[in-house]
DNA sequence: ACAATAATAGTAATTGTTATCGTTTAAAGG
DNA sequence: CCTTTAAACGATAACAATTACTATTATTGT
C-alpha cells in the first residue's frame, strides 16, 4: 500500500468525526478541503482501509454502509429518525465472540450489535 | 390488507426457508411455482409484511436485505463466505433492550445482533 | 532522475430497490 | 349475482449506492 494524500485525509477526517459517516458524507466534507477529490477515491480507500483492518465497516442500517475508525468490537446506537450512528458506552458481555462460539459450536470471528431508537436530539424536536 | 395469492405464497415460502433469504432469492424460488410473479411484487409484499410486523427485515449484511419469518428478538450468524444467515440458538441477556436503555439513558426500541464467521458447510469445503 | 506500479479523477456500468402506470382481482353492497 | 371500488398485480422505468474502467498522475526503490 503506497502512500497517498487523499487516503491520509480520508482517515484523518474519519477519525475526527463522531457519527460514523457514510462514504457520501465523508466525501461532501472532504470536498471543502480538497475540491478535486473523487467519490470513487473515497469508496476505494474506505474499502481498502477496512480490508486491512485499519477501520471498520458498519452495516445494519437501511441500505447505506457507515464507517468507524474504532476497530475493536463495540456496540452502536442508530437513530431511526436522523440515521446517525453513535457509540454505546456499555458492555453486555466480555469475550462475547468466544463464549458464543463455545455455547453454539459456531466458528464466530466477529459480531455486530446495533441498538435502534430515537436519539436525544431528535426527541427534542417533537 | 386485502388477500392475494402472491402474498400468501411469499409468506409460505419464507416460512419454509431456513436461511432467511433475500428478496431476489425468494423471487427465484417462487418463480418455479408461479412463473409470472414479478420481482416488484416480492419486494412490495416483503416490505408490507415487515411493516405490519408479520415478518422481520435483517439488515447488517453487505448491501442486501434479508427477511426472517420469526419476529421475536433473536440473534443471527452470517457466513462470511456463502452469505447465508442462520438463527443462533443462544441468548446473551434477557430483556437486553430494557437493561441497555437503563444503563445508557438511550431510548432503545429494538436491536440486532449479528455474529460472523465461516459456517460448517463452508468449512468442510476447505 | 527514471522506471515500475499503485493511486487518482472522472465517468460509465452495475446492483439492489422503489416508483409509476395501465390492468387485474378480491371484497362489499345492492 | 352484478357492479363498484380500492388494493394488488406485472412490467418496466427510475433511482441511489457502489463498483469497474481508463487514461493520467504520484510515490517509491534504484
Amino acid at each position: 500500500m503506497k502512500y497517498s494524500r487523499q487516503r491520509e485525509l480520508i482517515l484523518k477526517t474519519l477519525r475526527e468525526n463522531g457519527i460514523h459517516p457514510t462514504a457520501e458524507q465523508l466525501y461532501e466534507f472532504i470536498r471543502q478541503e480538497e475540491p478535486t477529490i473523487s467519490l470513487a477515491t473515497v469508496y476505494r480507500n474506505l474499502n481498502l482501509l477496512a480490508e486491512n483492518g485499519i477501520i471498520k465497516r458498519i452495516d445494519g442500517l437501511e441500505g447505506t454502509t457507515h464507517f468507524d475508525h474504532q476497530t475493536h468490537d463495540h456496540y452502536h446506537f442508530i437513530c431511526t429518525k436522523c440515521h446517525r450512528v453513535f457509540d454505546v458506552p456499555y458492555e453486555i458481555a466480555p469475550n462475547l465472540a468466544e463464549s458464543a462460539s463455545k455455547e453454539t459450536g459456531l466458528n464466530i470471528t466477529s459480531y455486530d450489535i446495533a441498538f435502534r431508537g430515537i436519539c436525544k436530539d431528535c426527541q427534542k424536536l417533537n
